[in-house]
Order: structure tokens, then sequence, then C-alpha cells
DNA sequence: GCCGTTTTCGGCCCGACTGTTTTCAGTCG
């Protein structure tokens, strides 16, 4: 079982017992323990192997045993007697909007309903109205609710998606009147890779204006939820989005609490309570009455003894403890980047010539850009044969003293590690390379110990410097290969070779977790754009984000650096004596 | 079920909104 089996196992039981009725606390825990797991960024099965497990966060006793129990043998008794107990089809009427623990417990006990399709009968049969707080209105509510489910299907979508639809509606509240300012908040402030739905942050003084004329923009569809303070709608493309609007004189508090995430807020509010405060959006409430107001974000941590954190960190991952020791790490930044190692153009499967890509780079003030285009067999995107390699790299040539000097054009390749591990160019092309890049397009469903074999046997080929999107998932849609990726981040430490995190949104590759525990190791690597047209240039502070969340300082990454120390990077086996 | 510069037992955040109620429970973030 990986990781993520192992999580879903606790979130499972977690709502099952919610269901139950046990005590929160319990619940919490199971989804603590999920969490952390699925963002853990190294193979459980390692850290069962060192009889570890107890050293993640919100894994005691109990549940390490569970995760025991799950290694060993595939299934856990423990779930197995709870799924007997409650109804599983249940866990689906939880995930209706208006329907918690409570009522699914109810529908189930009082109605036999134990499945969406039940519930969607009782309601339109009207036989919910007759409970406990129940009426005819909340029957409309809970079609309406699994109506919206079946139709969102999945409930993040990726940020690439939310995050222009955010701007968009920004630039709308911005020009509203009495509104001072608007900030994203939420997970796509934090920049998570996918998003639940697109908060936005208002300081305004007629709070009831904003809410009145975002609700009617063109673009929302229907208004789910309205209030003095807030308000929340479905888009007609089927995002969701909410918007608070606070004073300007509590903006500071509001936006700390609607950037979250939760545990991270969880965490500042035991902090003001040892303070002998209690912390909300509104600010800091004192024992005796009164308040204490935050127009700054920067204010409530001060308030709490912290540092300000970057919203990357924020989500309850040692941050606070590092805040409070003064230890918070130093994060790339997308000013840090100098150059862009990933780009392709007309020659593979770019759209535009090089001499385009070349001039896009040149005026967003990148010093350097390596052009690495798709090799010979990787057909689908017209990959160079080495002929072609070569008359390539005179035109990178005229192409670079066309552009003068403020731009390094390097020559580059995004090999292909093919099936059999071999690399798609002999290495004496590869060595007349500046850099080279080595990915996977190709059997990426691989037994684990082939798909290892083959990155580790690239990884070890003294002509590779970068390897391209090392896991080969997508954010929506396709799952990474089966790679071992401890054993990758060992030996990319160990030769050197840059792990790529690929800034495509829809790649995100390494993600955030394989990236911390890269970082952590020491090991080195690349925010690359993989640039298929100019405007994918502007697609880097994705990668940059991904890589912030990672705890990833600059100095690991080889494209904050300066040209001459870059090349001395890419000369490192060249120099005699080392490797041979 | 987890966890500990208050604790190995007794805590574990805080407020808005909704729908149904005359004061609140449930849900959500």
């Amino acid at each position: 079982m990986n990781n993520r089996e192992v999580a879903a196992v606790f979130d499972l039981i977690a709502d099952l017992l919610e269901i139950k009725g046990e005590q929160v606390y319990k619940v919490l825990a199971y989804r603590r323990a999920a969490q952390e797991i699925g963002n853990l960024g190294r193979s459980l099965q390692t850290l069962w192997e060192a009889d570890e497990l107890r050293t993640i966060p919100g894994v005691g006793e109990a549940i390490a045993s569970k995760i025991d129990e799950l290694l060993r043998t595939g299934k856990l008794e423990f779930a197995e007697k709870l799924a007997a107990e409650v109804p599983p089809g249940l866990v689906e009427v939880l995930k209706v909007e208006g329907v918690g623990p409570r009522k699914a417990a109810r529908f189930w006990k009082d109605l036999g309903i134990t499945t969406l399709a039940d519930l969607e009968q009782a309601a339109r049969a009207g036989k919910l109205r007759g409970m406990p707080g129940m009426g005819a209105r909340s029957e409309e509510r809970i079609l309406k609710g699994i109506e919206s489910l079946r139709r969102r299907q999945v409930g993040r979508v990726s940020i690439g998606r939310a995050r222009p639809v955010a701007l968009s509606l920004l630039a709308e509240i911005e020009r509203m009147p009495s509104v001072h300012r608007v900030e994203l908040a939420g997970s796509l402030r934090r920049w998570r890779e996918t998003v639940g739905d697109i908060d936005l942050l208002v300081a305004a003084e007629d709070a009831a204006q904003v809410i009145r004329l975002f609700a009617g923009l063109p673009q929302v569809d229907r208004v789910l939820g309205q209030g003095d303070t807030k308000v929340s709608v479905e888009l007609q493309d089927g995002l969701r989005a909410q918007v608070w609007v606070h004073p300007p004189e509590r903006f500071g508090s509001a936006l700390q609490y609607a950037t979250g995430s939760q545990a991270h807020n969880v965490r500042l509010r035991e902090l003001a309570q040892q303070r002998g405060l209690s912390l909300s959006e509104h600010g800091f409430k004192k024992p005796g009455g009164g308040e204490i107001l935050c127009d700054s974000e920067e204010e409530v941590y001060r308030r709490l003894g912290l540092p300000w954190v970057p919203p990357e960190l924020r989500e309850d991952r040692g941050e606070i403890q590092a805040a409070q020791r003064g230890q918070l790490p130093e994060l790339v930044g997308l000013d840090d980047l100098a150059g862009e190692l990933h780009a392709h153009s007309t020659w593979s499967d770019g759209q535009n010539s090089i001499e385009e890509m070349a001039r896009a780079a040149m005026s967003l003030g990148l010093r350097y850009l390596v052009i690495s285009d798709h090799s010979q067999s990787l057909g689908v995107a017209n990959g160079l044969s080495i002929e072609r390699l070569r008359r390539q790299a005179k035109e990178i040539e005229t192409v670079q003293r066309r552009i003068g000097a403020g731009l390094r054009l390097l020559r580059g390749t995004e090999v292909e590690i093919r099936a059999d591990g071999a690399l798609d160019y002999p290495d004496d092309v590869l060595r007349q390379l500046d850099v080279v890049t080595a990915s996977m397009h190709t059997s990426l469903r691989q037994a684990p110990e082939k798909v290892t074999a083959r990155l580790l046997g690239a990884i070890r080929n003294p002509n590779v410097d970068v390897i391209g999107h090392p896991t080969g998932r997508m954010v929506e849609g396709r799952e990474p290969a089966e790679v071992d990726i401890e054993a990758i981040l060992r030996e990319a430490r160990q030769t050197g070779v840059a792990l790529e995190i690929n800034a495509h949104p829809a790649r995100l590759d390494l993600d955030e977790a394989n990236a911390r525990r890269a970082a952590e190791m020491g090991c080195l690597l690349a925010i690359n754009v993989d640039a298929h047209s100019p405007s994918d240039f502007e697609l880097r502070e994705y990668g940059v984000g991904v890589a912030r969340r990672g705890w990833v300082p600059p100095g690991l990454v080889v494209n904050t650096w300066p040209v001459d120390r870059l090349e001395a990077w890419l000369q490192r086996w060249k120099q005699p004596g080392i490797r041979d």
C-alpha cells in the first residue's frame, strides 16, 4: 500500500466514526494522521521498515499499529468492523453540502438511508421534512447539493485553472466603491496545487454594498450563502468563490484568518490562549473585554511573539515551531530565477522560433535560456534526429549573435529516457551539449524497480545535468510513476544532478512533498517551466509556489545561479580526477 | 486518538450562516 491508500483508509475511518457519533477529537486524530501521511514526501514503507512511524506528527501508538497492520496484510480489521457497523455509502451522503455527521446518522437510523440515491429519493418524496429541525427548504437545499455534487465530481480544481479566474474577480472588486484593498486568500494564496474554492478578502467601509455588487456580477451563477460580512457563490464555470469584507482596521487579522490553513489557524489560536487572548478574524479579544485590532498580518504574528510567516508555509508542518525559534527558512522567490533550463521551439513541439523564445525570456529579465527540444524517439513531439540537432546548434549560434549579450543561449536537449533505460542520444552527442535534461514520457506504468532503475541510470550518466518532471505525474488525471523517490533523491544528491520542479500548472512535478524532502536532503533543484510558447514563461510562478511550499531555499535551485556558477556546475564531471 | 517550557490526564479554536426555531443545533471554513 502506498501513502495515499493508507491515508484514504484513515479518512474513511474518520468519516465512519463521525457518523457513528464517536467523540470529535478521536475523529480529528484520524483526519490529522491521514493528512500528515498524505503529505509525507517519503514512502511510508521506508519509515515502517525503519520502525519510525511514530516520528510522523499525529501518529501515536494506536495509529502506528494500524499502519503496521495495513502494510503487513493490506487490510485493517478495525476498518472492516466499522464498515460493517456503519454503511460506507453514507460517506457520499456526507459530501452533500449542508449534511454533516449528525444529519447523515439521523437519515440512516430514522429512514434507512444508506446511499446518495436513497437520500435523493427521500428528499423528492418529502420524507425528510418531518425530521427535527428540517423543513421543505432543507429538502430543496439537499437536492441542490446532490445535483451540485454530481456536477462537480471532484471537489478541487487545479490552481492553474482557478488562479486566472480569481485574479479577474479580484480586478472586478478593486473597482467597486469604498474598497481599499483586495487580496487572494485561502489555498490560492498559499499556492496549493489544487483549490476547493476561490477566497477573496476585501477591506472596505461599505460591506453590504460590496457583497451586493459581487453577488450581482455576470460571472456569478447562483448565490450559495450571503450574510453581513461574507458571500459565497457558484460561478458560471462551476468554480466557487467566497468573499469576506472587513473594515480596513481589521484587515490583518481577517486576511490571516481567511488565508488559513485551518490547522495553522488552530495553532495560532492556541498560542493566543496561552497569552490569555482570544484570536478570531476580527482581532484579539482581551479577557476583561476590549480588543486589539490588527490592520496587518505582521501585527497578528507579532502579538503572538512570531515573525510573519509566509502563506506558503502555513500548514502546521513545523512552521510555527520554526518561527518560534527564529528559524523560518529563506524561501526561493520568482525574482531569484536567473534563467530557464527547459524550453522548446518549433524544432520539436514548441509553438515559436528560437529567436521568439529568446526575446520573450529577455523581456522578462532572464540572463540565460536553454533550448531543450525533444530527442529523436519522441516522434509525436517531432523529436530531433542527431542531424537536426547539429543544424539547430547553428541556428542557436545565429540567434545568439542577433540578440546580443543580454541573454545567454545554451544548447540543450530534453533527451528521452527510453523504456529500456537507454538515453535517446549516444554519449558523444550528449557531451557536446551545454545542458542535458533527461525525462520520461513513455512507459510510465512500468514496475517500480524498472522505472526507478531507468531514472537511476540517467542520473548516473555524467552527461545528464537535470532530470525533467521526475515522476511524470499530472495534477489532474495522471498518477506519478511508481518511482522509489528516496533512492532517486539519494543518487541525485550524490552525483549533483538537479531534479526539476516542473512549473507548468498541469504538472507541478516534483510536487511539494517531494520538493521538501529533496531540500531536506540537500539535493539540487531546477525550477523550469517547460516552455512551449513565450506566454508559458509567465507560469514560472507556479513552480516557485511548489518550491516555497517545499521550504526550498534559493541556494539549492541551480537556475537562481549566475551563469558562471551554472557553467562551473555543468562542468563538474569534466574536471580531471572526478569519477574516473 | 494524540500530546506535554502549565499536564502522562485532561485538555484539544472561533465565529458566521442557515433553517428552523423563539434560543438553538448543525454545518462550514
